[in-house]
DNA sequence: CGGAACATTGAGAGGGATCAATGGACGTGG
DNA sequence: CCACGTCCATTGATCCCTCTCAATGTTCCG
């Protein structure tokens, strides 16, 4: 091969403060790059892995964005989260070895594979990894509960502006505005995530712009009145 | 102290095969013991933990029965789980090091306690355990998701019978009935884990029994056609 | 026995689903 | 460059499932 050799490491890695190495000092993260050796293009719309694989590797978004969703046996499917970079997926195929969702890409991305049975070895040999890794773990539980309580306790309204504050949130974390955002995920992507059909994502938009709240553009949102979808989401502060 | 101390051990305990030692060897096992060296015992109504107190250790239930539940900050609730004898919780704590729900004792219960740090140390030192902690919270992140799927696309009288067949599924590995069980949660709390109201719930359960496909005297159900239950759940197998 | 907590059932209202039609964005190929 | 098809989004009209409000019944316990 006369590729040069691009370097995969956590170390030169301008994602890490977002990512797996989050919080390690530079001698800890030179000892995870033994372990992030390959990388993985994902074309947009195609799966990185589906329901029923074998499970060998955790998958660290480098670009791009993901959905995960599972299926029932009739054909519905829900979209169980979006994840964007830095995020870690996979977690669900730990348990019988076989992963337990589908993960999509929405847009062309890249990943970094992290051999289940390396972060393991890594994480009994030092316990900054080790404390990582189970709270990864347990966010994505924490994040699991904080759905189950907007799908079963939330109206059309409250269940749309929790979700955009929750993506501006994060794309603000990785450095992009407050206020504007450009959706990778289709209203019936949407929909399914939060639990409603996609004429009702699109009239609960609808709704917000003739508020004044937002403005929307097929896929790009701006956020006016950050405030009032707080408001939304929880109706009675104080009460 | 007087009294004659109770081995507190998981290698004399009946529920091993249900609970963390599950699958480890009787080796193992007896390394187990030094992690779980105090039991204690909840009140019904009472809590085990409650949001926002300090994360120290993980309980496996021994006895009893628990709701995890989530507040908004006006004061809607959402369960998040119940949990059975041999199963463990306080997952949430890890991220922040602070409980993210409550758990709340169903019935008067006895937990095993097992100090997280412990955990950590030991799973670094026996790869089994390690990767049965991992397992551990795998499982409960795709328990989620299927709770998501249930909340997100299911109809009320789908959710009810989704969860009744899971309620009896783990009662009957833990060697009860397949048919009957006895409801330790209200209709409020059935309801409020399966995202509906509690007259929703209990004209389901009626319906279900109009339908002879339950029994229900109170808090007393009966299972008379598992498979209708299943189908549904499952309204069109094969389509 | 009386009260509190929990459960059942009814009647009516409403939020979101469903069905259906239209319109815009985008990519491909002529 | 435009035509065309496809995918996606918007909007309207109607229906129905579940919520809400309310009354009654049951069980449990002090």
């Amino acid at each position: 091969m006369d590729i040069p050799a691009i370097k995969v490491a956590c170390s030169n890695c301008n994602l890490r403060e977002l990512c797996l190495p989050m919080g390690l000092n530079s001698d800890e993260i030179v000892k995870l790059d033994r372990l992030v050796s390959t990388r993985r293009r994902i074309k947009r719309g195609s799966a990185l892995f589906s329901v029923g694989d074998p499970f060998t590797s955790l998958y660290a978004v480098r670009s791009g964005f993901f959905k995960t969703c599972v299926t029932t046996p009739d054909g519905r499917d829900q979209v169980t989260g979006f994840q964007m970079t830095g995020e870690i997926i996979g977690l669900d195929g730990i348990v019988n070895e076989r992963h337990a969702c589908d993960a999509v890409a929405l847009e062309d991305a890249e990943v970094c594979v992290m051999p289940f049975d390396q972060v393991e070895a890594l994480s009994r040999e030092f316990t900054t990894l080790q404390s990582h890794v189970h709270k990864i773990m347990s966010r994505e539980i924490v994040r699991d509960h904080s759905v189950m309580l907007l799908l079963g306790s939330m109206r059309a309204e409250e269940r749309l502006a929790a979700f955009l504050l929750n993506l501006v949130q994060r794309l603000h974390a990785r450095g992009f505005s407050q206020s504007e955002l450009v959706l990778r995920m289709t209203r019936e992507e949407i929909g399914s995530y939060l639990g409603m059909k996609l004429e009702t994502v699109s009239r609960t938009f609808s709704k917000f712009v003739d508020e004044g709240t937002i403005e929307v553009k097929q896929r790009y949102v701006r956020i006016l009145d950050t405030e009032a979808l707080k408001r939304i989401v929880t109706p009675c502060e104080g009460d």
